[in-house]
DNA sequence: TGTACATCAGTGAACGCGCGTTCACTGATGTAC
DNA sequence: TGTACATCAGTGAACGCGCGTTCACTGATGTAC
Protein backbone atom coordinates (compact mmCIF):
# COMPACT_ATOMS: atom_id res chain seq x y z
CA UNK A 1 0.00 0.00 0.00
CA UNK A 2 2.68 2.43 0.94
CA UNK A 3 5.09 1.17 -1.44
CA UNK A 4 1.66 1.80 -4.14
CA UNK A 5 1.63 5.35 -2.71
CA UNK A 6 5.02 6.45 -3.19
CA UNK A 7 4.96 4.68 -6.78
CA UNK A 8 2.06 6.67 -8.04
CA UNK A 9 3.85 10.32 -6.38
CA UNK A 10 7.17 9.00 -8.02
CA UNK A 11 5.16 8.56 -11.37
CA UNK A 12 3.51 11.76 -11.31
CA UNK A 13 6.39 13.45 -10.40
CA UNK A 14 8.38 12.16 -13.43
CA UNK A 15 5.03 12.64 -15.51
CA UNK A 16 5.20 16.18 -14.63
CA UNK A 17 9.34 16.55 -15.72
CA UNK A 18 8.61 14.94 -19.09
CA UNK A 19 5.44 17.62 -19.71
CA UNK A 20 7.79 20.68 -18.16
CA UNK A 21 10.98 19.03 -20.56
CA UNK A 22 9.76 17.87 -23.73
CA UNK A 23 5.64 18.27 -23.18
CA UNK A 24 2.29 16.22 -23.55
CA UNK A 25 3.73 14.14 -26.22
CA UNK A 26 6.72 12.79 -24.32
CA UNK A 27 4.16 11.21 -21.65
CA UNK A 28 4.37 7.67 -22.77
CA UNK A 29 4.13 4.25 -21.01
CA UNK A 30 7.31 3.32 -21.78
CA UNK A 31 9.21 6.98 -20.80
CA UNK A 32 7.20 6.98 -17.79
CA UNK A 33 8.68 2.99 -16.84
CA UNK A 34 12.03 3.89 -17.61
CA UNK A 35 12.56 7.41 -15.92
CA UNK A 36 10.18 6.28 -13.01
CA UNK A 37 12.45 3.16 -12.75
CA UNK A 38 9.67 0.36 -12.64
CA UNK A 39 8.00 -1.39 -15.49
CA UNK A 40 5.66 -0.74 -17.84
CA UNK A 41 3.32 -3.35 -16.35
CA UNK A 42 3.22 -1.31 -12.89
CA UNK A 43 2.36 1.96 -14.59
CA UNK A 44 -1.14 0.36 -15.42
CA UNK A 45 -1.08 -0.93 -12.10
CA UNK A 46 -1.32 2.31 -10.36
CA UNK A 47 -3.17 4.35 -13.43
CA UNK A 48 -5.88 2.95 -15.35
CA UNK A 49 -4.48 4.10 -18.42
CA UNK A 50 -2.43 7.31 -20.00
CA UNK A 51 -5.34 9.24 -19.99
CA UNK A 52 -6.12 9.02 -16.09
CA UNK A 53 -2.44 9.54 -15.78
CA UNK A 54 -2.23 12.91 -17.81
CA UNK A 55 -5.79 14.41 -16.09
CA UNK A 56 -3.79 13.46 -12.86
CA UNK A 57 -1.10 15.50 -14.39
CA UNK A 58 -3.28 18.72 -16.10
CA UNK A 59 -5.11 18.86 -12.25
CA UNK A 60 -1.51 19.08 -10.66
CA UNK A 61 -0.85 22.05 -12.83
CA UNK A 62 -4.18 23.46 -12.17
CA UNK A 63 -3.59 23.37 -8.40
CA UNK A 64 -0.66 25.27 -9.41
CA UNK A 65 -1.94 27.70 -11.53
CA UNK A 66 -4.58 28.06 -8.61
CA UNK A 67 -1.83 29.05 -5.97
CA UNK A 68 -0.75 31.25 -8.28
CA UNK A 69 -3.67 33.48 -9.16
CA UNK A 70 -4.49 33.19 -5.31
CA UNK A 71 -1.37 34.46 -4.16
CA UNK A 72 -1.63 37.41 -6.93
CA UNK A 73 -4.85 37.98 -5.80
CA UNK A 74 -4.17 38.18 -2.68
CA UNK A 75 -1.47 40.78 -2.51
CA UNK A 76 -3.75 42.92 -4.66
CA UNK A 77 -6.18 42.35 -2.67
CA UNK A 78 -6.77 46.34 -1.92
CA UNK A 79 -6.09 47.84 -5.08
CA UNK A 80 -8.74 48.88 -7.65
CA UNK A 81 -10.80 46.49 -9.69
CA UNK A 82 -8.31 47.23 -12.55
CA UNK A 83 -5.11 46.94 -10.31
CA UNK A 84 -6.65 43.58 -9.35
CA UNK A 85 -7.53 42.35 -12.58
CA UNK A 86 -4.44 43.22 -13.90
CA UNK A 87 -2.45 41.38 -11.21
CA UNK A 88 -4.74 37.83 -11.89
CA UNK A 89 -3.99 38.72 -15.56
CA UNK A 90 -0.19 38.92 -14.93
CA UNK A 91 -0.10 36.43 -12.78
CA UNK A 92 -1.65 34.38 -15.51
CA UNK A 93 0.85 35.33 -18.19
CA UNK A 94 3.65 34.48 -16.24
CA UNK A 95 2.46 31.02 -14.82
CA UNK A 96 2.08 30.23 -18.67
CA UNK A 97 5.25 31.63 -19.78
CA UNK A 98 7.17 29.65 -17.24
CA UNK A 99 5.18 26.55 -17.20
CA UNK A 100 4.64 26.66 -21.06
CA UNK A 101 4.01 22.99 -21.53
CA UNK A 102 2.30 21.95 -18.44
CA UNK A 103 0.02 25.02 -18.93
CA UNK A 104 -0.33 24.12 -22.96
CA UNK A 105 -0.86 20.29 -22.11
CA UNK A 106 -4.14 21.28 -20.25
CA UNK A 107 -5.70 22.85 -23.12
CA UNK A 108 -3.82 19.68 -25.31
CA UNK A 109 -5.12 17.10 -23.92
CA UNK A 110 -8.38 16.08 -25.63
CA UNK A 111 -10.20 13.17 -23.61
CA UNK A 112 -11.24 10.28 -26.29
CA UNK A 113 -15.10 10.58 -27.58
CA UNK A 114 -17.70 9.66 -24.65
CA UNK A 115 -14.87 9.88 -21.81
CA UNK A 116 -15.42 12.72 -19.06
CA UNK A 117 -13.27 14.58 -17.04
CA UNK A 118 -13.51 13.78 -12.79
CA UNK A 119 -16.26 16.50 -11.58
CA UNK A 120 -12.69 17.78 -9.31
CA UNK A 121 -11.45 18.78 -12.53
CA UNK A 122 -13.87 21.38 -13.82
CA UNK A 123 -14.63 22.43 -9.98
CA UNK A 124 -10.74 23.24 -9.90
CA UNK A 125 -11.40 25.36 -13.05
CA UNK A 126 -14.70 27.46 -11.23
CA UNK A 127 -12.44 27.93 -8.75
CA UNK A 128 -9.93 30.42 -11.13
CA UNK A 129 -13.57 32.22 -12.46
CA UNK A 130 -14.38 33.15 -8.67
CA UNK A 131 -11.23 34.65 -8.81
CA UNK A 132 -11.94 36.86 -11.58
CA UNK A 133 -15.83 36.87 -10.44
CA UNK A 134 -14.51 38.41 -6.96
CA UNK A 135 -12.57 41.05 -8.76
CA UNK A 136 -15.50 42.47 -10.42
CA UNK A 137 -17.99 42.27 -7.26
CA UNK A 138 -17.97 45.83 -6.95
CA UNK A 139 -18.43 46.82 -10.46
CA UNK A 140 -20.96 44.32 -11.41
CA UNK A 141 -23.90 43.56 -9.16
CA UNK A 142 -26.07 40.92 -11.20
CA UNK A 143 -24.95 37.29 -10.41
CA UNK A 144 -25.36 35.93 -14.24
CA UNK A 145 -23.61 39.65 -15.90
CA UNK A 146 -20.73 39.14 -13.34
CA UNK A 147 -20.33 35.21 -13.73
CA UNK A 148 -20.25 35.98 -17.70
CA UNK A 149 -18.43 38.70 -17.69
CA UNK A 150 -15.64 36.68 -15.82
CA UNK A 151 -15.65 33.75 -18.17
CA UNK A 152 -15.16 36.25 -20.76
CA UNK A 153 -12.46 38.40 -19.32
CA UNK A 154 -10.14 35.01 -18.53
CA UNK A 155 -10.81 33.80 -21.71
CA UNK A 156 -9.50 37.07 -23.28
CA UNK A 157 -6.64 37.07 -21.47
CA UNK A 158 -6.41 33.37 -22.53
CA UNK A 159 -6.47 34.21 -26.02
CA UNK A 160 -3.77 36.89 -25.84
CA UNK A 161 -1.45 34.69 -23.65
CA UNK A 162 -2.18 31.62 -25.93
CA UNK A 163 -1.43 33.08 -29.15
CA UNK A 164 1.57 34.99 -28.19
CA UNK A 165 3.29 31.84 -26.60
CA UNK A 166 2.49 29.75 -30.01
CA UNK A 167 3.66 32.85 -31.88
CA UNK A 168 0.31 32.81 -34.02
CA UNK A 169 0.79 36.82 -33.70
CA UNK A 170 3.95 36.83 -35.02
CA UNK A 171 7.27 36.40 -33.28
CA UNK A 172 7.23 36.32 -29.21
CA UNK A 173 8.14 39.09 -27.27
CA UNK A 174 7.05 39.20 -23.48
CA UNK A 175 6.90 43.27 -23.49
CA UNK A 176 4.50 43.30 -26.38
CA UNK A 177 2.30 40.26 -24.86
CA UNK A 178 2.47 42.71 -21.53
CA UNK A 179 0.89 45.40 -23.28
CA UNK A 180 -1.62 43.45 -25.07
CA UNK A 181 -2.58 42.45 -21.55
CA UNK A 182 -2.91 46.09 -20.03
CA UNK A 183 -4.52 47.34 -22.93
CA UNK A 184 -7.47 44.40 -22.13
CA UNK A 185 -7.54 44.96 -19.16
CA UNK A 186 -7.79 48.99 -19.04
CA UNK A 187 -10.40 49.20 -21.65
CA UNK A 188 -12.32 45.98 -19.45
CA UNK A 189 -12.27 48.13 -16.30
CA UNK A 190 -12.98 51.75 -17.89
CA UNK A 191 -15.74 49.96 -19.87
CA UNK A 192 -17.44 48.52 -16.48
CA UNK A 193 -17.50 51.47 -15.06
CA UNK A 194 -20.01 53.15 -17.48
CA UNK A 195 -22.27 50.67 -17.22
CA UNK B 1 0.60 18.96 -66.28
CA UNK B 2 -2.99 20.04 -66.49
CA UNK B 3 -3.85 16.58 -64.88
CA UNK B 4 -1.09 16.64 -62.10
CA UNK B 5 -3.23 20.16 -61.61
CA UNK B 6 -6.49 18.23 -61.37
CA UNK B 7 -5.35 16.27 -59.43
CA UNK B 8 -3.88 18.77 -56.60
CA UNK B 9 -7.00 20.50 -56.76
CA UNK B 10 -8.66 16.64 -56.31
CA UNK B 11 -6.38 16.28 -53.29
CA UNK B 12 -7.69 19.32 -51.67
CA UNK B 13 -11.12 18.63 -52.19
CA UNK B 14 -10.87 15.70 -50.42
CA UNK B 15 -8.39 16.86 -47.76
CA UNK B 16 -10.47 20.03 -46.55
CA UNK B 17 -13.64 17.05 -46.42
CA UNK B 18 -11.67 15.32 -43.80
CA UNK B 19 -10.77 18.11 -41.96
CA UNK B 20 -14.43 19.06 -41.91
CA UNK B 21 -16.04 16.06 -41.32
CA UNK B 22 -13.57 14.03 -38.81
CA UNK B 23 -10.86 17.09 -38.39
CA UNK B 24 -6.91 17.16 -38.88
CA UNK B 25 -5.97 13.91 -37.39
CA UNK B 26 -7.88 11.88 -40.50
CA UNK B 27 -5.82 13.81 -43.16
CA UNK B 28 -3.49 10.69 -43.19
CA UNK B 29 -1.84 9.66 -46.43
CA UNK B 30 -3.63 6.22 -46.91
CA UNK B 31 -6.91 8.27 -46.54
CA UNK B 32 -6.62 11.30 -48.89
CA UNK B 33 -5.63 8.68 -51.65
CA UNK B 34 -8.20 6.25 -51.59
CA UNK B 35 -10.93 9.17 -51.07
CA UNK B 36 -9.31 11.12 -54.20
CA UNK B 37 -9.12 7.79 -55.65
CA UNK B 38 -5.51 7.76 -56.13
CA UNK B 39 -2.43 6.15 -55.19
CA UNK B 40 -0.17 6.90 -52.24
CA UNK B 41 2.19 7.89 -53.91
CA UNK B 42 0.55 10.05 -56.06
CA UNK B 43 0.12 12.03 -53.12
CA UNK B 44 3.72 12.51 -52.45
CA UNK B 45 4.03 13.29 -56.28
CA UNK B 46 1.94 16.41 -55.36
CA UNK B 47 2.82 17.10 -52.52
CA UNK B 48 6.63 16.85 -50.79
CA UNK B 49 4.96 15.60 -47.40
CA UNK B 50 1.58 15.59 -45.24
CA UNK B 51 3.10 18.92 -43.49
CA UNK B 52 3.16 20.88 -46.99
CA UNK B 53 -0.77 19.08 -47.51
CA UNK B 54 -2.02 20.33 -44.25
CA UNK B 55 -0.28 23.85 -44.84
CA UNK B 56 -1.84 24.53 -48.30
CA UNK B 57 -5.47 23.11 -46.27
CA UNK B 58 -4.98 25.65 -43.80
CA UNK B 59 -3.87 28.18 -46.20
CA UNK B 60 -7.55 27.82 -47.72
CA UNK B 61 -9.01 28.30 -44.65
CA UNK B 62 -7.40 31.08 -43.82
CA UNK B 63 -8.91 32.45 -46.96
CA UNK B 64 -12.40 31.47 -46.43
CA UNK B 65 -11.99 33.23 -43.13
CA UNK B 66 -10.78 35.91 -44.51
CA UNK B 67 -13.45 36.23 -47.20
CA UNK B 68 -16.35 35.97 -44.56
CA UNK B 69 -14.45 38.77 -41.98
CA UNK B 70 -13.98 41.17 -44.87
CA UNK B 71 -17.75 40.46 -45.83
CA UNK B 72 -18.82 41.58 -42.24
CA UNK B 73 -16.14 44.96 -42.55
CA UNK B 74 -17.81 45.84 -45.52
CA UNK B 75 -20.96 45.78 -44.24
CA UNK B 76 -21.00 47.37 -41.13
CA UNK B 77 -18.54 49.71 -43.11
CA UNK B 78 -20.77 52.99 -41.98
CA UNK B 79 -21.26 52.07 -38.15
CA UNK B 80 -20.03 53.20 -35.14
CA UNK B 81 -16.29 51.63 -34.16
CA UNK B 82 -18.14 49.39 -31.50
CA UNK B 83 -20.33 48.14 -33.72
CA UNK B 84 -17.82 47.55 -36.78
CA UNK B 85 -15.89 45.74 -34.03
CA UNK B 86 -18.81 43.61 -33.11
CA UNK B 87 -19.86 43.16 -36.58
CA UNK B 88 -16.04 41.08 -36.94
CA UNK B 89 -15.91 39.45 -33.81
CA UNK B 90 -19.28 37.79 -34.52
CA UNK B 91 -18.46 36.69 -37.86
CA UNK B 92 -15.50 35.33 -36.50
CA UNK B 93 -17.53 33.63 -34.12
CA UNK B 94 -19.71 32.37 -36.55
CA UNK B 95 -17.00 31.20 -39.05
CA UNK B 96 -15.41 28.69 -36.46
CA UNK B 97 -18.66 27.67 -35.21
CA UNK B 98 -19.65 26.66 -38.60
CA UNK B 99 -16.37 25.56 -39.90
CA UNK B 100 -15.32 24.27 -36.29
CA UNK B 101 -12.80 21.91 -37.18
CA UNK B 102 -11.15 23.46 -40.47
CA UNK B 103 -10.60 26.43 -38.21
CA UNK B 104 -9.26 24.41 -35.29
CA UNK B 105 -6.74 22.98 -37.29
CA UNK B 106 -5.43 26.51 -38.30
CA UNK B 107 -4.06 26.42 -34.31
CA UNK B 108 -3.66 22.55 -33.91
CA UNK B 109 -1.14 22.14 -36.68
CA UNK B 110 2.50 22.29 -35.29
CA UNK B 111 5.37 22.27 -37.78
CA UNK B 112 8.34 19.96 -36.92
CA UNK B 113 10.63 21.64 -35.21
CA UNK B 114 13.18 24.07 -37.35
CA UNK B 115 10.56 23.91 -40.34
CA UNK B 116 8.77 27.31 -41.23
CA UNK B 117 5.57 28.18 -42.52
CA UNK B 118 5.74 30.04 -46.06
CA UNK B 119 5.75 33.80 -45.72
CA UNK B 120 2.23 34.01 -47.58
CA UNK B 121 0.83 32.14 -44.62
CA UNK B 122 1.94 34.74 -42.23
CA UNK B 123 1.14 37.48 -45.01
CA UNK B 124 -3.26 36.00 -45.17
CA UNK B 125 -2.63 36.50 -41.26
CA UNK B 126 -1.66 39.98 -41.17
CA UNK B 127 -4.63 40.77 -43.79
CA UNK B 128 -6.86 39.64 -40.80
CA UNK B 129 -5.42 42.11 -37.93
CA UNK B 130 -5.22 45.00 -40.78
CA UNK B 131 -9.66 44.65 -40.55
CA UNK B 132 -9.55 45.05 -36.74
CA UNK B 133 -6.84 48.27 -37.42
CA UNK B 134 -9.30 49.93 -39.78
CA UNK B 135 -11.89 49.54 -37.34
CA UNK B 136 -9.83 51.41 -35.01
CA UNK B 137 -8.43 53.49 -37.18
CA UNK B 138 -10.54 56.53 -35.87
CA UNK B 139 -10.08 56.03 -31.97
CA UNK B 140 -6.38 55.08 -31.71
CA UNK B 141 -4.34 57.13 -33.75
CA UNK B 142 -0.55 56.31 -32.63
CA UNK B 143 0.79 53.17 -35.27
CA UNK B 144 2.53 51.04 -32.84
CA UNK B 145 0.00 51.62 -30.34
CA UNK B 146 -3.02 50.61 -32.57
CA UNK B 147 -1.21 48.01 -34.20
CA UNK B 148 -1.18 46.29 -30.59
CA UNK B 149 -4.58 47.13 -29.56
CA UNK B 150 -6.16 45.37 -32.12
CA UNK B 151 -4.09 42.00 -31.97
CA UNK B 152 -5.35 42.26 -28.18
CA UNK B 153 -8.60 42.43 -29.12
CA UNK B 154 -8.28 39.64 -32.16
CA UNK B 155 -6.84 37.15 -29.83
CA UNK B 156 -9.16 38.13 -27.13
CA UNK B 157 -12.31 37.48 -29.37
CA UNK B 158 -10.13 34.10 -30.31
CA UNK B 159 -10.12 33.16 -26.73
CA UNK B 160 -13.73 33.47 -26.25
CA UNK B 161 -14.56 31.54 -29.16
CA UNK B 162 -11.47 29.11 -28.99
CA UNK B 163 -12.51 28.12 -24.78
CA UNK B 164 -16.44 28.02 -25.79
CA UNK B 165 -16.22 25.76 -28.57
CA UNK B 166 -13.93 23.50 -26.71
CA UNK B 167 -16.16 23.53 -23.92
CA UNK B 168 -13.40 24.65 -21.67
CA UNK B 169 -15.52 27.11 -20.06
CA UNK B 170 -18.82 24.82 -19.00
CA UNK B 171 -21.13 23.73 -21.52
CA UNK B 172 -21.25 24.92 -25.33
CA UNK B 173 -24.02 27.77 -25.25
CA UNK B 174 -23.94 29.81 -28.36
CA UNK B 175 -26.13 32.43 -27.03
CA UNK B 176 -23.60 32.82 -24.13
CA UNK B 177 -20.81 33.01 -26.30
CA UNK B 178 -22.29 35.46 -28.03
CA UNK B 179 -23.08 37.43 -24.51
CA UNK B 180 -18.97 37.29 -23.75
CA UNK B 181 -18.10 38.75 -27.07
CA UNK B 182 -20.77 41.34 -26.55
CA UNK B 183 -19.40 42.49 -23.39
CA UNK B 184 -15.64 42.59 -24.20
CA UNK B 185 -16.40 44.35 -27.62
CA UNK B 186 -18.52 46.97 -25.53
CA UNK B 187 -15.66 46.98 -22.58
CA UNK B 188 -13.50 48.04 -25.53
CA UNK B 189 -15.33 50.29 -27.33
CA UNK B 190 -15.89 52.48 -23.94
CA UNK B 191 -12.65 52.05 -22.77
CA UNK B 192 -10.83 53.34 -26.38
CA UNK B 193 -13.05 56.46 -26.40
CA UNK B 194 -11.52 57.99 -22.75
CA UNK B 195 -8.13 56.82 -24.10
C1' DT C 1 12.22 -23.95 13.39
C1' DG C 2 10.99 -26.21 9.10
C1' DT C 3 8.17 -27.35 5.05
C1' DA C 4 4.58 -26.93 1.64
C1' DC C 5 1.49 -24.16 -0.35
C1' DA C 6 -1.18 -19.80 -1.58
C1' DT C 7 -1.22 -15.11 -2.82
C1' DC C 8 -0.29 -11.26 -5.45
C1' DA C 9 2.35 -7.18 -6.86
C1' DG C 10 5.70 -6.62 -10.31
C1' DT C 11 7.70 -7.67 -14.85
C1' DG C 12 8.72 -6.95 -19.77
C1' DA C 13 8.36 -9.48 -24.07
C1' DA C 14 4.97 -9.64 -27.30
C1' DC C 15 0.62 -8.25 -29.55
C1' DG C 16 -1.91 -5.34 -32.43
C1' DC C 17 -2.45 -1.46 -34.71
C1' DG C 18 -1.55 2.75 -37.12
C1' DC C 19 0.82 5.63 -40.12
C1' DG C 20 4.42 8.41 -42.96
C1' DT C 21 7.30 7.43 -46.50
C1' DT C 22 9.90 4.90 -50.09
C1' DC C 23 11.14 2.55 -54.29
C1' DA C 24 11.25 -1.23 -57.65
C1' DC C 25 8.14 -2.02 -60.98
C1' DT C 26 4.32 -1.11 -64.64
C1' DG C 27 2.29 0.66 -68.51
C1' DA C 28 1.10 4.49 -71.26
C1' DT C 29 3.02 7.96 -74.25
C1' DG C 30 6.56 10.10 -77.03
C1' DT C 31 10.61 9.83 -80.24
C1' DA C 32 13.91 8.19 -83.74
C1' DC C 33 14.72 5.79 -87.66
C1' DT D 1 2.92 2.74 -91.27
C1' DG D 2 5.88 -0.10 -88.41
C1' DT D 3 9.38 -1.18 -84.93
C1' DA D 4 12.55 -0.47 -81.16
C1' DC D 5 13.68 2.15 -77.56
C1' DA D 6 13.42 5.97 -73.94
C1' DT D 7 10.90 8.46 -70.61
C1' DC D 8 8.31 9.18 -66.74
C1' DA D 9 4.06 9.63 -64.06
C1' DG D 10 1.60 6.41 -61.40
C1' DT D 11 1.37 2.40 -58.31
C1' DG D 12 0.96 -0.04 -53.88
C1' DA D 13 3.40 -3.51 -51.29
C1' DA D 14 6.73 -3.16 -48.00
C1' DC D 15 9.77 -0.75 -44.71
C1' DG D 16 10.55 1.29 -40.42
C1' DC D 17 9.10 3.09 -36.52
C1' DG D 18 6.34 4.22 -32.61
C1' DC D 19 3.28 3.35 -29.03
C1' DG D 20 -0.76 1.75 -25.85
C1' DT D 21 -1.89 -2.22 -23.71
C1' DT D 22 -1.90 -7.11 -22.18
C1' DC D 23 -0.81 -11.36 -19.82
C1' DA D 24 1.84 -15.52 -18.73
C1' DC D 25 5.33 -15.81 -15.73
C1' DT D 26 8.47 -14.71 -11.53
C1' DG D 27 9.75 -14.22 -7.01
C1' DA D 28 8.97 -12.30 -2.63
C1' DT D 29 5.97 -12.54 1.30
C1' DG D 30 2.43 -14.53 4.19
C1' DT D 31 -0.01 -18.58 6.16
C1' DA D 32 -1.05 -23.24 7.89
C1' DC D 33 0.42 -27.14 9.97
Amino acid sequence: MAYRDKLRANILKVGRKLIADEGLSSVQARRIATEAGCSVGSVYNVFEDLDELIIALNMLTLAELGASLRAAHGSARHGSTHDRLLALAHAYFLFAAENKQPWRSIFEHQLPEGRTAPPEYREDQDKLFALVEECLAKDVTENELRKSAARALFASVHGIVSLSLDRKLGEFAPDATRRQIEFLVGCAARGLQQV
